[in-house]
RNA sequence: GGGCGUUUAGCUCAGAUGGAAGAGCGCUUCCCUUACAAGGAAGAGGUCGGCGGUUCGAUUCCGUCAACGCCCACCA
């Protein structure tokens, strides 16, 4: 007769129980909130991936960390939505589209705006699948039925309404600003898409000569190109080496501009000679310099860095070449006095890594200092928090000091800008598209041409996808969310802008927490990045060793704001896991029909000692569990029930069982103790492992989903205190069978003191390999003692000792036991101590003292009668 | 130049309100015991970054220094 058991493989196989699940967990709508009617609402929205993107590890970290929460909150009775969506990325998904052009030979303008737009709508619909199959196959509890994207109708909408009110509200302005201009990308960027890496240049000084003959200054720079630009020559008005110069002319070089000497407190004149070229068009500082003065702004460098026809016979010339270019002219005319090797800081491109230049550009702008107040006070005041709290200094220090964000891009995959132009430049903003300009009534408008920044959108992300500016039910009911799970390094980005937007929209915070997570980093602790070439793929790590190892070990190392190392070998670790679960289930149905644990409850009503004693870990276990899971430390939570169900439960628990279930007296209760133990810790590995445990409950429950199935409650069961005794007394015969090299074969008489009760006889008989009779006698000498709390145990040592093997093992506790009693000593030998301490410590100081001291003396006779 | 974080076993990390240093992996030895060799049993390994201070007692609290990491900043 074959048992159920026997239908399950010895061998825990991911690849073929991983298709099975997902589809059926779709089918019965578990992901829906509506699966659970009457639960409380809990609401988390996805960081909405690249929509022509590929999975990585860190959406791998992830998701599992927003799975393990919404998956778990379900079981708890909440009527969890987790919805997922992608954004459409502006600018690098243009990039993306614009590179496969280009093997074509092509170019955007090539095809036109039109067109362009329509191409990239056909890889979002190629793509957009791909980054949606890779979620799904990570198991990720998303109600579908519900994705959003940020183009879509609906959030576009969203975005129309908060552009066209922010404006109505004096919040977006248009204006001629320093901005920074990405030359590849051709588009403006916001301050914070720009990344600032050291690098090596040359600080070039420049002569000035005075208009007058009078002699000249010297200015320094890292970018000559510029002094092309150059309207001014600025100073620090309280410097005396300068002072008498102000109001002077000089004569730019190459250019032959007249240009002024002005004094300005902006200057710094300790840096460099004291002395600093002005080019308003070109640097946000000079531009302010520029306002104050009066100075003209010319700009020389265009959208593709190339020097303008302002720069006279440059001309043409990419901004890099013009640099070098100038520096000769410069050098021949003996201009150039000065050029040394410099590291300064450079910004970069986010999305391209390119060069990128400030430039005097015409954008639009949000005015974000005026909904910075409501977003830090949120904080402040607890109704939204973060995990760890330490984020918070960042966060607010970031609010306090923002200048406005550029929002306009200028490229055409995006949110089309709601503004119409009349010939005379009069803007009209508005929901839709206009017959007239709302200020002179002219009829012929043209939109702006260019796009929102794809953050704009994203900020919106937590009620624009519940249905907002509409009052739909799922908005009443799903804002504000609970809790956004997010990596710090888009705080600023995301998480900052969506506290603004939705404070100022719903009057109320998007989410009730924020748990920052780490990055996934490397074995060795190195942050994987394409040119380390340390980059892991998760899905490859999923073909290889199956999803859910993959997903445990990456839970396992996710505590609040800690990165998480991974390492193939820690993946291989939570497999071997998986395959140790899969045969502690395999062996429980080699005693219970299959499918006869009940899905929830069904504890025994008088359990004996071994089932209590479990049942009483389970349940601590899993009140700490929740303890830890509520804070988010996952990996304490699942480390804790990793080792619980390993060390206490399989090492422990299912090989005293097999004691009770060879008897038919008390096997019943047995039998019952273990499915229901095996379940619950199904169940609580449920939200980290998935489809195994999906697996192993068909098979041990086999009614209804695990996913769908109830949080456990587990009642209070007597500790059953001696059971760390029946432990000693089995490892004390352990160790002294691998001190003396004797094989688990060989039965050893056991003489027990203190009269065990019947059942501990049982258990360490048969994991011990003893054979107990009742010990009564004291002949210390031809015995080996093993202490057991209110047992001792006696192994003779006739036949069964090495001597040699015996010191060493005695030495190595006298040892341990001396400094146990010297350090204890010495603490109770002073008055201090025993005057100041408590009366508990002492106390128990004084018991550890003793039992010490006697444990050492008994392993001090035994030594020498050896 | 500011701000934040980290420093505990070979590696990756736990160690609430201060009272005998922990886990996983790796390593050593033994064992194919009827769920599992992707396993079992036993074991080795730590001046808790340095220095001061508070305390009867500090990995834990305070100060300081150091190393490493990250973020922000308009040094031309």
């Amino acid at each position: 007769m074959g048992t159920s058991a026997d239908l399950m493989k010895a061998v825990y196989d991911p690849a073929e129980i991983e298709p099975r699940w997902y589809p059926r967990w779709e089918e019965e709508g578990v992901f829906k909130p509506e699966y659970r009617p009457d639960g409380e609402p809990f609401c988390v929205v996805i960081p909405p991936p690249n929509v022509t993107g590929s999975l990585h590890m860190g959406h791998a970290l992830n998701h599992t960390i927003h799975d393990v929460i919404a998956r778990r909150r379900r079981m708890q009775g909440y009527a969890v939505l987790w919805l997922p969506g992608a954004d459409h990325a502006g600018i690098a998904t243009q990039n993306v589209v614009e590179k496969s052009l280009a093997e074509r030979g092509l170019n955007r303008f090539d095809l036109g705006r039109e067109a362009f737009v329509d191409q990239v709508w056909e890889w979002k619909d190629v793509y957009g699948w791909r980054i949606t199959r890779q979620i799904r196959r990570m198991g990720a509890s998303c109600d579908w039925t519900r994705e959003r994207f940020t183009l879509d109708e609906g959030l576009s909408k969203a975005v129309l309404e908060v552009f066209v009110r922010l404006y109505e509200d004096g919040l977006i302005y248009r204006g001629e600003r320093i901005i920074n201009w990405c030359p590849r990308c051709e588009t403006a960027l916001a301050e914070i898409e720009v990344e600032h890496r050291p690098e090596d240049g040359d600080l070039v000084k420049i002569a000035y000569p005075f208009s007058d003959g009078s002699g000249e200054v010297v200015v320094a720079t890292t970018r000559a190109e510029t002094m092309l630009g150059d309207t001014g020559v600025a100073v620090h008005p309280e410097d005396d080496r300068y002072r008498h110069m102000v109001g002077k002319q000089v004569r730019l070089p190459l250019v032959g501009r007249l240009i002024p000497i002005v004094a300005d407190r902006g200057v710094d004149p300790e840096f460099g000679t004291g002395a600093v070229k002005v080019t308003p068009a070109h640097d946000p500082l000079d531009f302010e310099m520029g306002e104050r003065h009066g100075l003209d702004r010319i700009l020389v460098l265009d959208n593709e860095a190339v020097i303008t026809e302002a720069g006279g016979r440059y001309a043409g010339l990419d901004r890099m070449a013009a640099r070098e270019a100038v520096i000769k002219a410069l050098d021949a005319q003996s201009a150039l006095v000065g050029r040394e090797a410099y590291r300064h800081s450079v910004g970069l491109c986010y999305r391209c890594d390119t060069v990128v230049e400030p430039i005097l550009s015409l954008q639009w702008f949000v005015k974000v200092a005026e909904l910075t107040g409501p977003a830090i006070e949120a904080v402040r005041s607890g109704r939204s928090r973060f995990i760890p709290g330490h984020w918070e200094k960042s966060y607010f220090h970031w609010m306090e000091n923002l200048r406005d964000w550029c929002i306009s891009r200028q490229i055409w995959w995006g949110h089309r800008i709601p503004a119409w132009y009349c010939p005379s430049g009069h803007v009209t903003v508005a929901r839709s598209d206009p017959d007239a300009c709302q200020e002179c009534g002219a009829g012929v408008l043209t939109r702006d041409a260019d796009v929102l920044d794809t953050w704009f959108s994203s900020a919106l992300w937590p009620f624009s996808t519940l249905g907002w500016p509409d009052e739909t039910e799922d908005l009443a009911r799903f804002y504000p969310n609970m809790v956004l799970i997010t990596g710090f390094d888009i705080i600023y980005f995301w998480v900052a802008r969506m506290m603004k937007m939705g404070l100022r929209f719903l009057g109320e915070v998007p989410f009730r927490e924020t748990v920052i997570h780490g990055l996934v980093r490397d074995g060795a602790g190195r942050k994987m990045s394409k040119s380390l070439g340390n980059t892991i793929d998760p899905l490859a790590v999923a073909d290889r060793y199956g999803v859910d190892p993959l997903r445990l070990a990456l839970i396992q190392a996710a505590n609040p704001g800690q990165d998480v190392p991974l390492d193939m070998e820690w993946v291989e670790g939570t497999r071997r896991f998986g395959n140790k679960l899969w045969n502690a289930v395999r062996f429980a149905l080699r005693h219970l029909p299959a499918g006869s644990v009940p899905p929830a409850g069904g504890y025994p009503a008088r359990p004996g000692p071994v089932d209590s004693w479990v049942l009483a870990g389970l349940g601590e276990v899993a009140a700490r569990f929740d303890r830890l899971s509520d804070e988010y430390r996952f990996s304490d939570a699942y480390g804790l029930l990793y080792n619980f169900s390993w060390a206490e439960v399989f090492d422990w628990y299912l090989e005293m069982s097999k004691v009770a279930l060879a008897r038919s007296e008390g096997a019943e209760v047995t039998r019952q103790t273990m499915g229901v133990v095996l379940r619950d810790i199904l169940k609580m590995f449920h939200p980290a492992i998935p489809f195994l445990t999906e697996e192993l409950w068909s098979n041990l429950v086999g009614e209804g989903l695990l996913a769908g199935a109830d949080w456990p409650e587990i009642p209070a069961f007597d500790p059953v205190p001696r059971m760390d005794d029946l432990k000693a007394l089995v490892s004390g015969v352990r160790q002294f069978r691998a001190a003396q090299g004797l094989s688990r074969r060989r039965m050893i008489p056991l003489g027990v003191s203190g009269a065990p009760p019947r059942w501990v006889i049982d258990l360490v008989e048969a994991m011990a390999g003893v054979q107990i009779h009742m010990w009564t006698g004291q002949s210390e000498a031809g015995h080996i003692r093993l202490p057991a709390g209110p047992w001792e145990g006696f192994i003779p040592r006739r036949g069964l000792v090495d001597p040699v093997a015996e010191r060493e093992r005695i030495d190595r506790q006298i040892t341990r036991l001396q400094r146990l009693v010297v350090g204890s000593s010495a603490k109770l030998e002073n008055p201090h101590f025993v005057e100041r301490a408590p009366e508990s410590v002492v106390m128990g100081e004084r018991r550890k003292l003793a039992e010490a001291s006697e444990r050492l003396a008994s392993f001090r006779r035994q030594r020498e009668a050896l």
